[in-house]
DNA sequence: CGCTGACCCTGACGGC
DNA sequence: TGCCGTCAGGGTCAGC
């Protein structure tokens, strides 16, 4: 489910309900994710005071003074607040029960996620090597344009690299460079300058404007209270593959890049 | 160092 | 109805 779209608007869902809350439980029914919880998440964050909900790329960052419990939500992860006496359902594997009588709950059926608890200014080497924000002022047409010289990759693979930006995944990555009139295929390397700047610009447009329509809803990403995202509707490539393209009602190429479905025009991107 | 493909896991869906 | 193959929004890691 979740891209950088997805994740910050779960992010904006959750936070007014965790900030100023005190973690009253935390029960881990299945530690078991794309890396075992950690050992001590329930000791360390049990009684503390939540001060902050951050996002890093697509990490959740639940802020409070003895450290920060982190969270991935992998491809099919969601979080929900909740009631405290709602019944847990399949693949519900962690609960944090506030202070108010609800709880946050993480849900990951397939379990590609993750939940770590990181101790005050600690860091972690999943946050070490990551790029830019892509809706920060340093990411450019400029720094793409620098960072892929000689590089070979499919220019799709390299903005979906996580340290070369954050937060680009396979839906909004074939969206930009449908934006932009870039074909996904074309070595990242042969790009010009220029068109890294239409590049990094459609980045941002699309990403904003799936964050203002509140992330897209595909198969069961709903918000925090489990309203739908519209993005859906926006989408103009990602699986729209064999359709007419919206811009020259040419019929749109499906490929795999990386394991990775991307559709795109052969008219309109070059 | 850069790049490609295997892999982690469950569920939904289409074809037969 | 059931079985089987394929695919899914992510990311790391081994191996070349």
């Amino acid at each position: 489910m979740p891209e950088l779209p997805e994740v910050e608007t779960t992010r904006r869902g959750i936070a007014p309900h965790l900030i100023g809350r005190k973690v009253q439980q935390v029960l881990v029914r299945q530690p078991s994710l794309r890396w075992p919880v950690s050992d001590n998440l329930g000791q360390r964050l049990t009684g503390q005071t939540i001060d902050a909900v951050d996002r890093r790329a697509k990490y959740l960052l639940v802020r409070t003074r003895a450290g920060d419990m982190m969270i991935h939500l992998g491809m099919s992860g969601s979080l929900r607040v909740l009631a405290a006496d709602t019944p847990p359902a399949k693949h519900d594997h962690i609960d944090i029960l506030l202070s108010d009588g609800r709880l946050l709950r993480y849900r990951d059926p397939r379990r590609f996620g993750s939940v770590f608890w990181l101790e005050a200014s600690a860091g972690h080497p999943l946050l070490a090597e990551l790029g830019p924000e892509p809706l920060d002022e340093s990411f450019s047409g400029d720094y793409l344009f620098r960072q892929s010289r000689d590089r070979k990759t499919p220019v799709k693979t390299f903005i979906m690299n996580s340290q070369v930006v954050v937060g680009v995944g396979n839906i909004y990555a074939n969206e930009a460079l449908f934006a932009s009139g870039i074909r996904p295929t074309r070595m990242a390397g042969s790009i010009s300058r220029a068109r890294f700047g239409k590049l990094a610009e459609a980045i941002k447009v699309v990403l904003t404007s799936a964050i203002a329509a509140g992330g897209t809803t595909l198969r069961d990403f709903t918000h925090e209270d489990g309203s739908p995202g519209y993005f859906r509707n926006d989408l103009k490539v990602y699986g729209r593959g064999a359709l007419p393209c919206v811009a020259c009602r040419r019929v749109l190429t499906e490929v795999r890049l990386g394991q990775r479905t991307t559709v795109y025009c052969r008219h309109c991107q070059r």
